[in-house]
DNA sequence: AAACTATATTCGGATTCCTGAATATAGTTT
DNA sequence: AAACTATATTCAGGAATCCGAATATAGTTT
């Protein structure tokens, strides 16, 4: 009856404030490393070293497109279990964070920007084309 | 937004596999220290420190009655946690182990031999009225 | 190719966790 | 009170984790 360590350990990936904050921005669609260290404004070696613990242990997947590598989660049902911990502590219900950023140059943040270009160079942070 | 810390705390409690198989032991009733130790066949200061562990976390609590001391989950939503990480790693789902155990001393187990003397007398573990 | 950018990995020290051994506490029986 | 029983706590060494600093890798632009 080892199916114990399997669970355990899959709930040790997420027994960590930084990775569930990471999987709720994950919560409806695939985001960059840049636009996650940009909203959690912490040093990007961080953040790659928490989603390599999630990829590690199965729960995130990712996807390359030219410099920038997409994270998505594998299986929703991960917020099944995340929902029945904010429960018992009395959370509510966790809100996506705030989808597009000012200072972050990933796509999906540059596009929402009605005034800037929407060229495909690539530009230095906060920086505009 | 630090409630992950909270969230956390309890899934960290919780990812650990010799505290899941206890939160399972206790799925459907109180069970006192000696009746898990039996069970578990582990030593009894493990088993205590374990289910200090989980008290310490408020996911369970304790009676006294007597020498022996029982224990019980405090809120059964933690089920639904645990059953959403089995789910997840392709449990179907746990049962309670067995109930009632020969070289167990404890009232339910001892009740369960017809031919056993019911009197509350204690006993030296394994030896019988 | 060289400079640059986004991301990943390695390394190390501090801290925390795990668990065995020993011991303490508290209730019970004689 | 003394011996005994069930449970709790303390302690310590080793393993694992956390996270900052530095560096490596791989794709892009010029």
């Amino acid at each position: 009856m080892n199916s114990y360590r399997h669970s355990a350990q899959l709930l040790r990936a997420v027994a960590h404030p930084a990775r569930l904050r990471l999987l709720y921005a994950l919560r409806d669609g695939e985001e960059c490393v840049c636009h996650l260290t940009t909203l959690f404004r912490q040093r990007q070696a961080y953040v790659s070293q928490q989603l390599m613990f999630l990829r590690q242990a199965g729960l995130i997947a990712d996807r390359k497109d030219g410099l920038r590598v997409y994270y998505r989660v594998q299986d929703p049902r991960v917020f099944d279990l995340l929902d029945a911990a904010n429960a018992m502590v009395g959370v509510k219900e966790i809100a996506a964070e705030a989808r597009t950023l000012a200072a972050c140059p990933c796509p999906k943040c540059v596009d929402k920007h009605s005034n800037a270009c929407k060229c495909k160079r690539h530009l230095p942070r906060g920086k505009k084309c």
